[in-house]
RNA sequence: UGGCACGUAGCUCAGUGGAAGAGCACCGCCUUGACACGGCGGUGGUCGCCGGUUCAAUCCCGGCCGUGCCAACCA
C-alpha cells in the first residue's frame, strides 16, 4: 500500500539527493521526503518482523483503533510515541516488532451503521441480522482502510504485513477459544442478574459503559404510603401512613418493600407490618435494614424497589423480596405496571406523580442535583434491569493481576496510576460480557429446544450435549467488544496456536495507552495474559495525557477546537509535526496543543537544515580522520553528553526530555558556537597546520551529522533519512549506506568525555560573552574593532584561539598596560583590560562596576555566612565545602580587582 | 465523600536536599560568507500559603487554599 496520495498536498518534485549533492536545497522538503521514504521503506521489509532473526526482542502491539474510525490527535500521539521507541530500538539492535491493526469495536460501529440506513428509512431488525451484517462488513471495507492509511502519513514503522483485525479468523477462534475455555473452568456462567440496561441501544452494557453525568437539576419527590389495617395495632397508635422519598417516583409501581432502620424508634415497631399500594394490588412489608437505612436522611423510610436499583435488589436478596420488573426493553411501563402500561418511563413518572397528588399523598419536593447514568454510547438514561446474561467471574482473574504489579512484573509509567489499576480490581464487579448486538462475536453457546441445555464448544455442535436433540439454536447475543480486546497481546501473535511469533515476542515489551482504559483494557489484558499464557503481556504500561488545546481545554466537535492531525501534517511536515508532539509529551502530563509550539520546532528542523548546508559547502565526500584540535574535541564530548541524554531519556520514557537535549545540543553548542569556531580553520589554508585544523574540522563536522541524523531519526524520521542519505560520502562501503534506520543509534561511549577541552573552550566562550556584553552595553558596533589587555596570562592562554577572539567578539587580546579608559572584565582569575579609548563614558563605567561589585558583595555575604556556621563545617559534605571556599577566594579577588578598576575610572 | 495528580517567569512547562531553568512572548542592537524560520545582549520569579525535619527545603513530611481527573454516592 502506498501513502494516502489524496489527501497530500502538491509538492514541488523531490529534490534528487543521492551522493553528493552539493549544495542542498535551501529548504527540506518534509512532503517529498515521506513520500519519497515511506513507500521505500516498506517495500524493502525494513518494516518485518523476523522471530528466528537474532537479536534480544523487543515487542509492541498497537492498541488498535476503530477500524472505521479516523485519525486523530490521541492517535497521533500515541502512535508517535510508539514509532519513537520502535524506531530506537531497532537501530539499537534489538529483534523489533511493532504489530499494528484495528478493532471492530461493536457498539460503536454497529451504531454508526444503523443510523445510516435509519437515514435511508430502514430499520435494523426489519432487514434481519445477516444482510445487516453484510451492511457492516461493507462499511468496514468501505471505511477501513482510511485509518491504516492515516497512520501511514505519521510515518509509523509497523509490520503491516502482521496486520490483525479483532474480527478476522486467526482472532475470532482465539476469542472462541477463550470463551471455551473460560465455560469449561466456570469462570463464564450465564445467570439472570440485575444489570445495566441500554433501552434506546437494546442492550446490556458492562458497568464501565455507564457513565454518570454530573449536575443534574432533578428533585426528591415525597408521598405517603398508607398502612394497612391488621390486627394487633399497638395500643395507641396514630400513624396511619409512612413517607418516603424518591428521585423516580415511577418506580412506586416495582416497590415490594418499605425499609426502614430496625433501631429506630419511630418505625421499629412497624416492622412486619405492610402498607397498601395505591395502584396495584399489592401489600408492602414494612422490613428492618440497617445497611440500606440512613435514619438521619429524609423520613428514615426509604421504599425498595429490587428490580431496578442495584441497593434495593441487595436488600431483595437479603430479606427474599420479590422482584418485579415494571419495565419491558425499550423502557416503557410493562403489564406489571397496570393503568400505566404501554407508558414511556418519563411519561409514567408525571401520571404516577399527579395520581398521588389527586390521592392526597403527595408530602412534598425539594430541588435536588443529581448525577444520572448514561450510555457511554447511545446516551440514553440506564435502567437497572433484571436480565438473563453471560458473565465473566472476576476474582480469580484479578487477583494474580493485582500480584503481577505489585511484585513488579509490570511496571506502571507513571507509577501512580497502579493505584487506579489496584483500586478498580480490588473491588472488581463481575463482568457482564453479552451484547444484545448484531455486530461481533456470536456466543459460541447453542440453546436445546427440548431440555434446555446449553452446549458450548470449539465446533458447532449438531445436536444436545445432555439429550441429544438436534433442536439446538445458537445464542443471539455477542460478546463485548473488550472481550476480544483483553487478548489482544497474545491472540495477534497466533495464539492458541504456539508460533514462533508467540514464542518470540510474548511478554511485549511495553503498552502504549490513555488513563481513560487502564479498566476496560490494561487490566483486562493483564488478566487474560496471565491466565492463557501464565505471563503478564507487557513489562511497561506507558500512561501518556490527553491531547488538550492550547487553553487546556478538551477537543471538542462542539467547541469547534479540534486539530486534524492529517491536515497539521499536510501544512507543517510530519517530522516537525511528531517533534512537536514529543517535545510535548511531559510523563503524567496532558499535552497543550499550541500552534507557537510547532511552529518553534518547525524553526528547529530549519536550523538544523541550514546548518547541514554548511556541511555541505564544506564537505563533498566523506573525510578521513584528521587530529583534532580543542574546539573537535569539545563539540564531540557534547556530542557524547548529548547522546547520552537522549538515550537516559528515551529509556525513561522521557519523550520531552528527549526532544529537548537533542534541540539544545544542536542550537546552542554545535550551531551557535562550534560552527563558528570551525569557520576560521574551514576558510583557511589547506596547507600546515591550518590544513590539519581544516580537515579535522571537516571530519568532526561531519561526525557531528552522521551521528546527529541518527540521533534524531526516531523522532523526526524522514528527516533523519534524509539528514543520512544525504551525507557527503553516503554510497561509500564504510559511510553506513543504506537507510538510517538500520544504521546503529549513537552510543555515549563512541564520544568520550574531554575534561581539558572543555574547560579549554569554556574559558575562550568567557571571554567573547564578556566582550560582546561590553560591547552592547556600550552600543559598540560590531565591526569596531577591540584591543584587550592583559598581564600576560590571557594572551598565551589564548594564543591559538586568536582567531574565534577575532571572529566572534572582534577583539584582540595583547600583553600590555592597561590603558587609561578600559572596561576591566575577569576571565579565568584575571584581568582583561578592554581598550574603550575615546568612547568609555566614565559615569557609566563606573555604574556598571559598582553594579557588579555589588554583586559580588552578596555573594561573598552568602558564602561568609555558610562557611562560618559551624554546623555547616562539621555536616556538609567535604565536596561542597572545598567548593565553597574556592569560590569565596575567586570571588574576593575578583571583587578586589573591580574595586581597584573602579578607583581608577 | 474518597483516591490520584497538579500549583515554578506574562503563557506552556523542565528541574534538583546545596545560591532558580528552557521554549514562546517582551526590550535593545545587528542585512557578519549555513540560517532574518537568523545573530548578539538583556528584562522578568518570596518556586500557592502556613508549619515541621535538616547545617541547608522550590525539592522531604504534615496541614490549609486553589485547579483538574477518577471512583463512589443518600433514598
Amino acid at each position: 500500500m502506498s501513502t494516502d496520495d489524496a489527501s497530500a498536498p502538491a509538492t514541488p518534485a523531490a529534490t534528487a539527493t543521492a551522493g553528493k549533492a552539493t549544495p542542498l536545497a535551501p529548504h527540506y522538503d518534509p512532503h517529498a521526503a515521506a513520500l519519497r521514504y515511506y513507500p521505500e521503506w516498506e517495500a524493502s521489509g525494513v518494516f518485518r518482523a523476523d522471530p528466528h532473526a537474532p537479536g534480544e526482542p523487543y515487542c509492541i502491539v498497537i492498541p488498535p483503533p476503530n477500524v472505521t474510525g479516523n485519525l486523530h490527535m490521541g492517535h497521533a500521539l500515541n502512535n508517535t510515541l510508539q514509532d519513537v521507541l520502535i524506531r530506537y530500538k531497532r537501530m539499537d539492535g534489538y529483534n523489533v516488532l511493532w504489530l499494528p491493526g484495528t478493532d471492530h469495536a461493536g457498539i460503536a460501529t454497529q451504531w454508526v451503521v444503523e443510523r445510516q440506513l435509519r437515514a435511508q428509512g430502514i430499520e435494523r431488525r426489519e432487514m434481519g441480522r445477516e444482510k445487516f451484517l453484510e451492511c457492516v462488513w461493507q462499511w468496514k471495507d468501505q471505511s477501513g482502510g482510511n485509518i491504516v492509511r492515516q497512520l501511514r502519513r505519521l510515518g509509523v514503522s509497523c509490520d503491516w504485513s502482521r496486520e490483525r483485525f479483532t474480527m478476522d479468523e486467526g482472532l475470532s477462534k482465539a476469542v472462541r477459544e477463550n470463551f471455551v475455555r473460560l465455560y469449561e473452568e466456570g469462570l463464564i456462567y450465564r445467570a439472570t442478574r440485575l444489570i445495566n440496561w441500554d433501552p434506546v441501544g437494546l442492550t446490556a452494557l458492562s458497568d464501565l459503559e455507564v457513565e454518570t453525568e454530573e449536575g443534574v437539576q432533578g428533585e426528591i419527590w415525597s408521598f405517603a404510603y398508607t398502612l394497612t389495617e391488621l390486627a394487633g395495632a399497638a395500643e395507641g397508635e396514630t400513624a396511619q401512613e409512612i413517607v418516603v422519598a424518591t428521585t423516580r417516583p415511577e418506580t412506586m409501581l416495582g416497590d415490594t418493600a418499605i425499609a426502614v432502620h430496625p433501631d429506630d424508634t419511630r418505625y421499629a415497631h412497624l416492622i412486619g407490618r405492610t402498607v397498601r399500594h395505591p395502584f396495584v394490588d399489592r401489600e408492602i412489608p414494612i422490613i428492618g435494614d440497617a445497611i440500606l437505612v440512613d435514619p438521619a436522611f429524609g423520613s428514615g423510610a426509604v421504599k425498595v424497589t429490587p428490580a431496578h436499583d442495584f441497593n434495593d435488589h441487595e436488600v431483595g436478596i437479603r430479606h427474599n423480596l420479590p422482584m418485579i420488573s415494571i419495565f419491558t426493553p425499550d423502557g416503557k411501563v410493562n403489564a406489571n405496571g397496570g393503568a400505566y402500561a404501554g407508558l414511556d418511563r418519563f411519561e409514567a413518572r408525571a401520571r404516577v406523580k399527579a395520581d398521588l397528588e389527586a390521592l392526597g399523598l403527595f408530602r412534598g419536593r425539594q430541588d435536588h442535583v443529581m448525577t444520572l447514568p448514561k450510555s457511554q454510547r447511545s446516551g440514553a438514561v440506564v435502567e437497572p434491569m433484571i436480565s438473563t446474561q453471560w458473565f465473566m467471574r472476576m476474582k480469580p482473574l484479578a487477583t494474580p493481576a493485582v500480584g503481577a504489579v505489585e511484585h513488579g512484573f509490570t511496571t506502571f509509567w507513571p507509577d501512580q496510576w497502579k493505584n487506579t489499576y489496584f483500586a478498580w480490581l480490588k473491588d472488581v464487579k463481575e463482568w457482564c460480557i453479552s451484547r444484545q448486538l448484531w455486530w461481533g462475536h456470536r456466543i459460541p453457546a447453542w440453546h436445546c429446544g427440548s431440555c434446555q441445555h446449553v452446549t458450548v464448544g470449539r465446533t458447532d455442535p449438531t445436536e444436545c450435549a445432555k439429550c441429544g436433540s438436534t433442536d439446538l439454536g445458537q445464542d443471539e447475543d455477542v460478546l463485548d467488544t473488550w472481550f476480544s480486546s483483553a487478548l489482544w497481546p497474545f491472540s495477534t501473535l497466533g495464539w492458541p496456536e504456539k508460533t514462533a511469533d508467540l514464542a518470540k515476542y510474548y511478554p511485549t515489551a511495553v503498552l502504549l495507552t490513555g488513563f481513560d482504559i487502564i479498566f476496560f483494557w490494561v487490566a483486562r489484558m493483564m488478566f487474560m495474559g496471565l491466565h492463557h499464557m501464565g505471563q503478564v503481556p507487557f513489562k511497561d504500561v506507558y500512561i501518556h495525557g490527553l491531547v488538550r488545546d492550547e487553553h487546556g481545554d478538551k477537543m471538542s466537535k462542539t467547541k469547534g477546537n479540534v486539530v486534524d492531525p492529517v491536515q497539521t501534517i499536510d501544512r507543517v511536515g510530519v517530522d516537525a509535526f511528531r517533534m512537536t508532539l514529543t517535545a510535548l509529551a511531559g510523563l503524567g502530563r496532558d499535552i497543550l496543543w499550541s500552534e507557537k509550539q510547532v511552529e518553534a520546532w518547525s524553526k528547529f528542523q530549519n536550523k538544523i537544515w541550514n546548518a547541514y548546508r554548511f556541511l555541505h559547502m564544506h564537505v563533498a565526500e566523506k573525510p578521513a580522520p584528521a587530529v583534532p584540535g580543542p574546539y573537535d574535541r569539545w563539540i564531540l564530548a557534547r556530542l557524547g553528553t548529548c547522546v547520552r541524554n537522549v538515550r537516559a531519556a528515551l529509556d525513561g520514557y522521557r519523550f520531552d526530555l528527549a526532544t529537548a537535549e537533542i534541540y539544545q545540543f544542536t542550537w546552542y553548542e554545535l550551531c551557535d558556537w562550534y560552527l563558528e569556531f570551525s569557520k576560521p580553520a574551514l576558510y583557511g589554508p589547506d596547507d600546515g597546520a591550518q590544513g590539519e585544523a581544516k580537515r579535522a574540522a571537516r571530519h568532526t563536522l561531519w561526525t557531528v551529522f552522521h551521528a546527529l541524523s541518527r540521533l534524531i531519526h526516531p523522532i523526526a524520521p524522514f528527516f533523519g533519512e534524509e539528514l543520512w542519505r544525504n551525507l557527503p560520502g553516503h554510497e561509500a562501503p564504510d559511510s553506513g549506506a543504506g537507510t538510517v534506520m538500520l544504521a546503529a543509534y549513537p552510543r555515549g561511549d563512541d564520544f568520550p568525555e574531554d575534561p581539558v577541552a572543555l574547560a579549554e573552550i569554556a574559558r575562550v566562550q568567557d571571554a567573547i560573552i564578556a566582550v560582546r556584553r561590553i560591547r552592547s552595553e556600550k552600543n559598540l558596533s560590531p565591526k569596531i574593532g577591540l584591543t584587550a589587555f592583559n598581564g600576560g596570562a590571557l594572551t598565551a592562554a589564548f594564543a591559538s584561539q586568536a582567531a574565534a577572539l577575532r571572529d566572534l567578539a572582534n577583539v584582540v587580546v595583547a600583553t600590555g598596560e592597561r590603558p587609561a579608559q578600559a572596561a576591566v572584565v575577569v576571565v579565568a582569575g584575571e584581568e582583561l583590560w578592554i581598550d574603550l579609548a575615546g568612547v568609555l563614558d566614565t559615569s557609566k563605567e563606573r555604574e556598571r562596576l559598582t553594579r557588579e561589585i555589588e554583586r559580588l558583595d552578596k555573594s561573598i555575604q552568602f558564602l561568609e555566612a555558610r562557611l562560618g556556621n559551624e554546623a555547616f563545617v562539621a555536616k556538609a559534605p567535604p565536596h561542597l565545602l572545598d567548593k565553597s571556599r574556592a569560590e569565596l577566594a575567586g570571588e574576593i579577588d575578583k571583587r578586589a580587582s573591580l574595586r581597584g578598576a573602579l578607583a581608577a575610572v
